[in-house]
DNA sequence: CACAAAGTGGGGAAAAGTGGGGAGTGTGAG
DNA sequence: CTCACACTCCCCACTTTTCCCCACTTTGTG
């Protein structure tokens, strides 16, 4: 499980540091892709596990086609070095608009990166905005399992 | 697993570096042909022999007849030279618009290589486009189970 | 306050990618 | 039959990138 959230700086060749608390549950096989909304996503290998059924064949229709390109070609195996740190591509750093801060958030079955701005609108949300989601998820919910 | 995109030159000759990351997974009998939307493919051998499937006979299909004409007519085995570039023949250039540039891009259990201004086309999504596919798949994945 | 753990930054060795020369092979024309 | 040309493949050298290691700073804890 994975929770909180931390300010790392992102140094000149694109390392961040990973929080030790996250790291410590992080196995080899871990996977870094793109996510919705315009963050970056680290899938723990049994989460990344259930994206797998996306493949490539003859038969395969157009729309997963695309899913399955940007997807993965997006991803990467994260590659710790001795210090804890994992390196953002150039195109994975373009796409979540991160220049010399990111912003790491345990989402708890997997691990989210933010630039400064997005996480802010994210993050910083008044009691108010926060009430109100709570009961539109709950609103949404009530709905489909009837 | 084929994760990442690359960027690589073709020279003169039509060589193409295949990344380290991917040649590693790669065992002798590996098969390029064409696939969908312009592109290349690469097939690891297991992967290839999943598509045997598609095989001419009195009771094939005429769509069919056309799919493994094509296919197979464009496959070769492919071979790396010393510094683990493969050879584009002519004609595979000419089908996948190929001129200088490549783009190699791991599609899970498969390789595919496109020219620059298609993968652009394809590759770099706006986080909103991604978003919207992404939960368009799922819809559909969803309304699939039912 | 001291020690340990976590995060940050940079330098250098090693690996990966790029480009070109040249030997070997095959084909076609003279 | 021989020679010239084209093509392929192998090898070498150079450039760029990656990643591994070391050292310093900051934060947290006993």
């Amino acid at each position: 499980m994975f929770l909180g959230t931390y300010r790392h700086s992102v140094d000149a060749k694109g390392r961040v540091a990973i929080p030790a608390r996250f790291r410590e549950q992080l196995p080899t096989g871990t996977v870094i892709s793109k996510g919705a909304e315009g963050c970056l996503q680290l899938y723990p290998p049994q989460e990344w596990a259930g994206e797998q059924g996306l493949r490539l064949g003859s038969t395969t229709p157009a729309e997963e086609r695309r899913l399955a390109r940007m997807m993965f070609g997006a991803a990467r195996e994260c590659e710790f070095d001795g210090q804890g740190r994992i390196v953002l591509s150039a195109d994975q750093r373009q796409y979540a608009g991160i220049n010399n801060v990111a912003w790491i958030v345990g989402v708890n079955n997997l691990i989210e990166i933010w630039n400064d701005e997005q996480w802010r609108r994210i993050g910083e949300a008044t009691p108010e905005e926060y009430t109100r989601i709570q009961d539109q998820v709950a609103e949404r919910r009530r709905a489909q399992r009837t």
